[in-house]
RNA sequence: GGCGCCAUAGCCAAGUGGUAAGGCACGGGUCUGCAAAACCCUCAUUCCCCAGUUCAAAUCUGGGUGGCGCCUCCA
């Protein structure tokens, strides 16, 4: 299979280190306020890699972090820690909140059907490692210690800027002001944080009490878990200029080699062709998904439909879309699922699409073309259990639950109160008695209340609207 | 100012040298008392503009135009 490496900007054949075995660290979540969609669609492209990675055979040894600690408010190492921020306007402990957010987090995320990494370390179990890894750097020669902290020297790793192209002279001269001036050069960053004394999180080091730079997890916890060098290493766009440029920097320092070969990044979701921010009040969470009445799946679907190193825009027009598309992805499933077992579809025609499919997972995990390989699946005119195992095999990827929504449809009869159902019997009634008007009547009445009558060969079905 | 991405039907979106996937919406049909849902059919001679390379370009090259992201915490 071929992945994109960022490092090398183009598509590469994909062989692990060692083994049968891919070792992959992903950028986690920072617990101190709910992730929003944006966030979840990196998720959800993490998801697909693990899945693309486990149908080509591969075993998974894949790492994710629980970022714990406070990060800072503003680069440059200044301002607000963000958990402390938090801690202040809600009175709880960063430990309270960091447990808070991180349990919502695992519920968003099961609810889009992303699997949990075998290894989720949070950032306050691993100080100790992280210190290590420090103290390592300085005793090369790579960190050196100002009165606030112990930072990174980059003007003596060679390579930094080789992931983003960063131009250092040009950085340089750009508007930045350097609020630092015992740092050596404006780009140099935090290994190590010394605390004053208010702050809520720190840790004893050899440099008195403090607590760790906000690359420095990714690097120790790595290491520790994947070891020296791993093979892929995933997190958003926008850690590609700083935050993977200075876990590069360290790791590379520190090993005198690269500790990661493929270096795969998500693009950004956009709302309404803009970018999400707290003040236009559209980071939106799975939550308000739901709330809204769509299915979390269907935007799983919407983010499957589209290449993940493309932006994406999300609007609630096309999350309705994404609903209506998913809903009769799974009607037509069930159509295969519920077909005669005599009838058979050649093996050439279901091989067929199934290499069509797996050369697409294979090509940089092209999700889109796999989609339209499943519907020309799903819509093919021979109605098939051959074709519905087909289905559910590519589903293992998609994991848009297509056996578990083909059972719910089937198993549709939700309750109903008292009132509405009387109203529904009324309707019967009348129609029975050839009093259409009557019956009209009574349909529009329901569906000013939210209730959509459906007359089947079945009987009556009903559902709210969304 | 620096770095980077993108531009394909009303909308979302594949395709990166060989003659335009898929989905949503629209329109037509089947079904229905009428609807709804579902299903079937239809829907880009053309890929932002201009020039070039080539037997052949949406795909490559050069130049425009437009949009977006990052450079400040961000997935």
């Amino acid at each position: 299979m071929k992945l994109y490496n960022t490092l090398t900007r183009q598509k590469e054949e994909f062989r692990p280190i060692e083994g049968n075995t891919v070792k992959i660290y992903s950028c986690g979540p920072t617990v101190y306020q709910y992730a929003h969609i944006g966030n979840m669609r990196s998720y959800i492209f993490m998801d697909i890699l693990r899945r693309v990675l486990k149908y080509n055979g591969y075993q998974l040894k894949h790492v994710m972090n629980i970022t714990d600690v406070g990060h800072l408010v503003s680069d440059a190492d200044e301002g607000e820690d963000k958990m402390m921020k938090t801690a202040r306007e809600t009175r709880k402990s960063p430990w309270e909140i960091a447990e808070y957010y991180t349990g919502v987090f695992m519920d968003h995320i099961a609810e889009l059907n992303i699997e949990k990494p075998e290894i989720i370390p949070k950032a306050t179990e691993h100080i100790d490692e992280m210190l290590e890894f420090v103290e390592a750097l300085v005793e090369k020669g790579y960190g050196y210690e100002t009165s606030d902290g112990i930072y990174f020297d980059i003007m003596k790793f060679e390579g930094y800027g080789k992931l983003s192209g960063l131009d250092l002279e040009g950085q340089k001269a750009g508007a930045r002001v350097d609020v630092n001036k015992e740092k050596r050069h404006p780009a140099d960053f935090a290994l190590w944080k010394k605390a004053p004394k208010e702050h809520i999180m720190q840790w004893p080091s050899r440099w008195g009490m403090g607590y760790p730079g906000w690359h420095i997890e990714c690097s120790a916890m790595g290491r520790k878990y994947l070891g020296d060098e791993f093979d892929i290493h995933t997190g958003g766009v926008d850690h590609i200029p700083v935050h993977h440029e200075n876990e590069i920097a360290q790791s590379e320092a520190l090993l005198g080699k690269p500790a990661v070969r493929w270096w795969l990044h998500g693009e950004f979701l956009l709302v309404d062709n803009g970018k999400m921010s707290k003040s236009l009040g559209n980071t939106y969470t799975v939550t308000d998904l739901r709330e809204k009445g769509y299915d979390p799946l269907a935007f799983r679907y919407m983010c499957l439909n589209a290449n993940y190193r493309s932006k994406l825009n999300f609007t609630w027009d096309g999350l309705k879309a994404a609903q209506v598309a998913l809903d009769r992805l799974i009607e037509a499933v069930v159509a295969h699922k519920n077909a005669d077992p005599e009838v058979k579809v050649p093996d050439e025609i279901v091989q067929g699409f199934e290499k069509e499919f797996l050369e697409a997972i294979n090509d940089d995990l092209n999700i889109p073309k796999a989609m339209a390989v499943a519907w020309n699946v799903a819509r093919y005119g021979t109605k098939s259990q051959d074709l519905y195992r087909l289905l559910l095999k590519m589903d293992q990827v998609f994991a848009l639950d297509f056996s578990k929504a083909a059972e719910k449809i089937k198993e549709e009869t939700p309750e109903l109160d008292p009132e509405i159902l009387e109203l529904i019997e009324q309707r019967q009634q009348a129609r029975k008695e050839k009093n259409w008007k009557v019956a009209d009547e009574i349909r529009d009445r329901l569906n000013e209340m939210g209730i959509l009558l459906e007359d089947t060969p079945q009987g009556v079905r009903w559902s709210y609207k969304k």
